[in-house]
RNA sequence: GCGGGCAUAGCUCAGCUGGUUAGAGCACUAGCCUUACAAGCUAGGGGUCCUAAGUUCGAAUCUUAGUGCCCGCACCA
């Protein structure tokens, strides 16, 4: 390897290695009969996106999954692209255009339309671009696009076969205007907040009743200007000489009746309410059951519409909210103001409250789409990492409403809906009609409304593949595997694309639904832009490679739920990479370049290489299983467990002897086997670090045991390789590194320096005192020990310190460094401790109850347990002794 | 209000269907610049597994209640 420097340095590879990947279009996945698909579709980001830690985190799970199965052979299809985001890219381009000193109105729709073309054209590209940079291994070919012909024909199919069913209808009803947009917008892109407001208390006069007065509670005292009743419960007594009366709205001095209806709470307020069914859901509930009339009091940027009385007539609705506390105080019918805190309904996009509004609107009726949805996650099709969500899940289609699809944009898919001015009907088709579909007239003119973003986004497994069309890509990708996102998009996306995937195909979208966790700052509040709190990945990419990024969040995320990350986190990547990147360059520079690697067999191996080709065999099983439960930080950990403690600590350092030893063919044998196994480890962090690896990989010479294809890419993961397994050596290996820890541990109480060397006597069965032989040079070497007696018959020497194993009990002279007043006071603390479990071991093996309950397997356990801590304790007390 | 989740070391998190002396990383302490790595090596300290009761031979794990956080959904004009 030309690298000399020992800090791996990503600035030089990243690049590098995805021209490669990208020239090689290893991510590219055309359907093929004779391979199995494994496919994800990426939650397309908004065109106005910029990466953000959760884009970090969510792509990276799906590279590593994807990365993943490409290396146990699947035709794996990741499917990149971007969504159009009506109200946000509108909202851009709007503010861009006020900037040049003009409007979306004085553009014009055709005009602002090709203004957010272009604005996507130019800037649509960036989120992808930063997608490449964390090595998204997307099958980049078939990047899609939610506005592009063949998604907006995909869209046009959708709309029109639901309407051709009867499930898509036009109703006037009171939605959720969104007065900063100026669009109506669907229940899901609200946020409840919580805020600090007043309850307004004033009194409206009754007809014919001089001084009498009906006194209502109110926050919104501005609607009452579209109040078309006063309501009390038919049962409160204090009320019933007022039903059927009528009250005179002030101001606008309508006339209104008193009704009575159940909905009304007599405890709350003052128990009368005034009703506004023009501008509040409840209100247009008992509008309805009471045949009330409805005025809408406002315009679609919430100020007071012609509907209202001067002065307010104009006003903002907030402006005419004070406005009207005044006059009501200065007519004498304001009674009191009161502090209350309550959940106001607030946009999500445009930040304001909203204000219900009665409009016409296009919507799709859910309970028909909503049932297969169900039974398809009742019957688990359709599975939820964590299944907690499912309860979610079901809860919000159990009790799902319409859909609002109409928006008052022109950013979007226009509705293909004609309106015919002849005859009022509406016609439809998949191709714009030219006279009405009525009664042929051709004073038709289309819908001025789009679609919601969503109505797009939900056909998202299905589009990009083709469909309308019965096309072989969505034959063979569709459905796909799983789907990796937030928790947060579960109603507005996932369950969306379930609810159409399942009319249109008869089948799910995807088998699994991961959700990963949303990352917050160290003091759990979610990132945000006001807060500036975030961590920006970029960021951390160029400080530190998209390797260390991709460890350290999926090292840290769980599934679900939420994770606390500050910047000085990512650390533990950087110091993992270059772990990696120095053990590859140790080992690289013990490797001759003539002669290249050796095939071995299994007589060549010791006890050490064993050990490890067993921990890299049983790593690579494990690491297959965590990942098809989606464990993925499991799988992390114990990759680098293997990586590190098991091939690095302990790997390297047992083979160092052999490498520079004199015996060449012990040599070749130890780089060989060192190889190999480093080998496996690159491929099991090749999904999550697929930068260093690809580098340390392709400078590896080929292993004589191993394929070696253009990529790692490509590579077979590990659990494919039959890495030879050799379960009894691993065993015994273990036992002799808990005997080489068990002496270090020895030295450092006794406070021996790294250099001296020590004596150690064993006492021990003839297997162990065999092992132990066979094992010398290592003990020896990682321990520090000059001499190692083992055996029955060994003798026990004096001023020691003894440390028993499973088998055998050391003996380490150290008299010379030893303090033996603390050595005396750290034995008696042991003895203690030993004792508790000697006790509780014991009280447990008496217990009739434990026997003859217990499965024989964990008495017998115990049974051994204690015996091992019986002679523990006895070899405690002996030190304690011999200590004098 | 309804539903869901969480509570384990100073911090971030593991701990699968109950079963050896509850783990990892970071942080901390001590000793080491041991020729791959000081972004390192070796060893170590640190836990009433939120509280209480229960089930069980046995509970961090199961049940119930309480407390404290978090997240949905619905909301009272």
């Amino acid at each position: 390897m030309p690298e000399i420097n020992a800090v791996y340095d990503h600035k030089k590879y990243e690049q590098k290695w995805w021209d490669f990947w990208e020239k090689g279009g290893w991510f590219h996945a055309e359907p093929d009969s004779n391979k199995k698909p494994y496919t994800i579709i990426i939650p397309p980001p908004n065109v106005t996106d910029r990466l953000h830690m959760g884009h970090g985190l969510n792509n990276t799970i799906q590279d590593i999954l994807i990365r993943w199965k490409r290396m146990h052979g699947y035709n794996c299809c990741w499917l990149p692209g971007t969504d159009h985001a009506g109200i946000a890219t509108q909202m851009m381009v709007e503010k861009s255009l006020e900037k040049q000193g003009t409007s979306r109105k004085q553009v014009g729709r055709e005009n602002f339309f090709q203004k957010c073309v272009e604005w996507r054209n130019e800037n649509g590209g960036i989120i992808v671009e930063q997608l490449k940079r964390i090595g998204a291994s997307c099958d980049w070919s078939r990047e899609a696009y939610t506005m592009s012909d063949s998604l907006s024909r995909a869209v046009r199919k959708i709309f029109v076969d639901l309407y051709d069913a009867g499930l898509i209808y036009r109703g006037e009803r009171l939605v959720n205007w969104c007065p900063a947009l100026k669009t109506a917008i669907s229940d899901d892109e609200l946020e409840s907040k919580e805020v600090d407001g007043s309850l307004w208390y004033y009194r409206y006069p009754i007809k014919g009743m001089e001084g009498q007065y009906v006194q209502i509670a109110t926050t919104r005292p501005e609607t009452m200007l579209g109040d078309t009743a006063v309501a009390v419960n038919p049962n409160d007594d204090r009320y019933q000489h007022l039903i059927g009366q009528t009250a005179i709205v002030p101001f606008a001095n309508r006339e209104i009746p008193i009704i009575a209806d159940e909905y009304v709470k007599s405890e709350y307020g003052t128990g009368c309410v005034k009703i506004t069914p023009a501008h509040d859901p409840n209100d247009f509930e008992i509008g309805k059951r009471h045949a009330l009339p409805f005025i809408n009091i406002m315009n679609v940027d919430a100020t007071l519409n012609e509907n209202t009385p001067a002065p307010f007539c104009g006003m903002d609705r907030f402006e005419a909210r004070k406005a009207i506390i005044r006059a009501l105080k200065d007519m004498d019918l304001f009674e009191k103001q009161e502090s209350t805190r309550h959940a106001v309904p607030y946009s999500e996009r445009g930040k304001v409250p909203i204000e219900p509004m009665l409009s016409k609107q296009w919507f799709v009726n859910m309970k028909a789409l909503a049932k297969p949805a169900i039974d398809a996650a009742k019957d688990e099709k359709l599975c939820f990492y964590p299944d907690s969500y499912k309860k979610v899940y079901f809860h919000w289609l159990e009790n799902i409403q319409d859909w609002c699809i109409s928006r008052q944009l022109w950013w979007g898919h226009r509705i293909p809906i004609w309106h015919c001015s002849e005859c009022s009907e509406t016609s439809t088709g998949l191709e714009d009609p030219e006279a009405c579909q009525h009664c042929g007239s051709v004073k038709i003119s289309q819908d001025e409304d789009v679609l919601d973003t969503w109505f797009s986004s939900w056909l998202w497994p299905l589009s990009p593949f083709g469909w309308p069309d019965e096309t072989e890509d969505l034959k063979y990708f569709y459905p796909s595997n799983v789907l990796v996102t937030g928790a947060d998009i579960i109603f507005l996306w996932v369950a969306r694309m379930v609810m159409v995937g399942l009319w249109t195909k008869k089948e799910i979208p995807f088998k699994d639904v991961y959700f990963n966790s949303i990352i917050c700052d160290k003091d759990g509040r979610k990132f945000s832009k006001t807060l500036g709190n975030g961590i920006d990945p970029l960021k951390i990419i160029d400080q530190r490679g998209a390797d260390a990024m991709r460890y350290t969040c999926v090292n840290q995320a769980p599934i679900g739920g939420r994770v606390k990350m500050s910047e000085t986190d990512f650390e533990n990547g950087s110091r993992f990479v270059n772990k990696l990147w120095n053990a590859g360059r140790f080992l690289y520079s013990k490797i001759d370049a003539k002669k290249g690697l050796l095939a071995f067999t299994a007589s060549d191996l010791n006890l050490t290489q064993k050990w490890l080709l067993t921990e890299l065999e049983e790593c690579a099983v494990e690491v297959d299983t965590l990942l098809e439960r989606y464990a993925i930080n499991e799988a992390v950990e114990v990759v680098f467990q293997l990586a590190w403690r098991h091939f690095c600590d302990w790997g390297l350092e047992c083979s160092k002897d052999a490498i520079d030893g004199d015996d060449e063919h012990q040599r070749q044998i130890a780089v060989s086997v060192l190889c190999y196994v480093f080998d496996g480890i690159l491929r099991l962090c090749a999904p999550i670090m697929p930068f260093v690896t690809e580098e340390l990989w392709q400078a590896m010479p080929k292993h004589p045991l191993l394929d070696k294809p253009e990529s790692l890419v490509i590579a077979k993961f590990p659990s494919l390789l039959q890495v030879p397994k050799f379960k009894q050596e691993a065993q015994e290996w273990r036992s002799v590194m808990e005997f080489i820890t068990g002496i270090r541990s020895v030295r450092n109480q006794a406070g021996v320096p790294l250099k001296d060397r020590v004596e150690v006597y064993v006492e021990c069965g003839d297997g162990f005192a065999s092992l132990l032989q066979t094992s010398d040079r290592w003990v020896k070497k990682l321990a520090g020990v000059s001499t190692l007696s083992a055996g029955s018959q060994v003798p026990r020497p004096q001023r020691c310190l003894v440390f028993v194993g499973k088998g055998y009990q050391a003996f380490v002279p150290v008299g010379q460094y030893l303090d033996f007043a603390k050595e005396r006071v750290r034995l008696e603390n042991e003895i203690k401790r030993v004792e508790k479990i000697v006790i509780g071991l014991t009280s447990k093996i008496s217990n009739k109850n434990f026997v003859e309950r217990a499965p024989t397997e964990v008495v017998k356990q115990t049974k051994e347990q204690l015996a091992n801590m019986q002679a523990q304790l006895e070899n405690l007390q002996r030190s304690l002794e011999a200590l004098g």
